[in-house]
DNA sequence: CTGAAAGCGCTTACAG
DNA sequence: CTGAAAGCGCTTACAG
């Protein structure tokens, strides 16, 4: 029997003959021989493998973002290689000469900030990329997100509505959580509210040590918010224990909004306000280009905006 | 110039002469070239690929030890294919096939249980295989991991010497806590107290939420434990706040004990006694093994076990 | 429905 | 230090 006929049971059952199939099942069994993909992907130049370039292995706000996405790809019979980018950015630049080198058949970039260069020479080796999580301004490919400032602002037209004026910032300092922190800002503004102190964190998403923290100082230096605007649903939560361990009330004196809507986030006493994406639907739109991609079709929509929800609980 | 020359000049660039190297330097950098890597792991055999099989993206407990491994990986100039074995069994066994087609030059295995058919076919493969986080008593080739019982009585020991002895457990239903979970009951029995009550909860690490329920039932069906022992330092977070809603003092009237030591564990108030596993360690008794395996050498001591510590802080 | 043959882009002894 | 040539294990028109 020949290696085409192998070939055909494995990639398009239904052009093989019954009787051949039942052969070729049976030694597949005995042996345990699995088709070498490198092998197959070499000659179809269609491998199967998508790559998914996250700053840390759950980078936490990405979570459940990067799962969906990665099951979907599961689902869809493609292996998934992940890409670490977060150490520096010669580092992201590295990770993605090496992933390039594998030959995807596409990459997923989430909260990677390249240097123009690399998104010139991403945009060059052919592969389809698909920046998530964002609206960048020159996309290098594809893209499914949302936009940060438009998050800022509509916490702040929330903040407003609800009577308080005198924020307090939680705030990592990536380039997303920034420009979350700018739309608030100026929505604050031209609704007429003082500038809000911002504490700002380096490195990925604001944690419960921070909020704690960033909270106590607050306190401390003798200032007194009317709400507490965090960066991810851990330092709300951490802002929130630190105010009821200074005997302030929440939302009565002082309301908490989170970011991400992590599992606790409605299970918090009280019930934290955040923001909601939906990982899901980022994952699907996703796969759906890349189908579009592997049947050669052309893609008229290339960037989508999914949007957000501002989930208004207890704590303000 | 041949291609043999130009694999030279990225695969062993020492054997390459300056004048030569300086023209392929040249060449790359114009044209943007990189080597495509199927080719050469088809054509040596070795495709400096590590998979690592993970439950869920970011199993949170796991998520240390996996960044550790993978950054080890990537600063060797290894690829890391992502394999999600948590949907189902057959999913798992799925995936591993993958996996496997892909020809990686090992493969991490964390929290995953297979059905020993799959770990019989996993043997037969050839690639060397990694089981972290876990003593597995048939191991399937390497292993880097720790004992889950001998941390169940660690907890227990250090429960009877505070004199507590009415013990509640907030437990993950999988292999692993059930056996810290044995260990536990085992040692408290053989001090003399009685066996503690379990809530059990089925799906990857126990959560806040868990953590809050599971104490709410608890303390509503009149009982009064003098320690809560928790599957992962999130419900034991969980528990803390549900206490104290309930006017529970934490220490004084109830121990909490976790699991993980994760970043908010000496921040909480009181800070939370836990248990901690060295990820990094890991990473590097894995990336070892994978050295090893690929000079050829033999590995005289297959099973590693890195311990785990317990640490006492203010919560009991 | 099946096979012979060329080719995918590298690596690696083997010569030189 | 460099090149010619075989080979890695598949896929894919092309015949039949």
């Amino acid at each position: 029997m020949s290696t085409a006929t192998v070939s055909r049971y494995f990639n398009a059952p239904d052009v093989v003959a019954q009787a051949t199939a039942a052969r070729i099942r049976d030694v597949v069994e005995r042996t345990g021989y699995v088709p070498n993909l490198l092998a197959g992907g070499l000659a179809s130049s269609r491998t199967k493998l998508i790559a998914v370039a996250v700053p840390r292995f759950s980078q936490p706000l990405f979570a459940s973002t990067i799962q969906a996405i990665a099951d979907a790809l599961a689902n869809a019979g493609y292996g998934v290689l992940l890409g670490l980018t977060g150490s520096s950015d010669q580092h992201a630049e590295g990770q993605l000469v090496s992933i390039v080198g594998r030959r995807p058949d596409g990459i997923v970039l989430a909260g990677t900030s390249l240097s123009s260069d690399a998104r010139k020479w991403l945009r060059n080796s052919g592969v389809s990329v698909i920046e998530i999580w964002d609206l960048p301004r020159d996309p290098i490919d594809l893209v499914v997100g949302f936009s940060h400032i438009r998050v800022g602002q509509a916490i702040a037209r929330h903040v407003l509505n609800s009577g308080r004026r005198k924020a307090f910032m939680i705030s990592a300092d990536g380039a997303r959580a920034r420009e979350r922190r700018a739309g608030f800002i100026r929505a604050l503004r031209s609704g007429g509210a003082p500038d809000p102190v911002v504490a700002a964190f380096t490195g990925g998403a604001t944690t419960y040590r921070d909020g704690r923290s960033a909270l106590a100082l607050h306190l401390e230096s003798g200032r007194d918010p009317d709400v507490v605007v965090c960066s991810s649903d851990w330092s709300a939560h951490g802002a929130m224990d630190e105010l009821r361990a200074r005997g302030r009330r929440v939302p009565e004196d002082v309301a908490v909004i989170g970011f991400g809507d992590l599992d606790f986030a409605s299970e918090l006493v009280p019930t934290l306000t955040t923001v909601k994406i939906d990982g899901e639907a980022i994952g699907r739109k996703a796969l759906a280009f890349l189908s579009l991609r592997s049947e050669g079709k052309r893609i008229q929509q290339s960037v989508i905006d999914i949007g957000f929800s501002l989930i208004v609980r207890e704590s303000g």
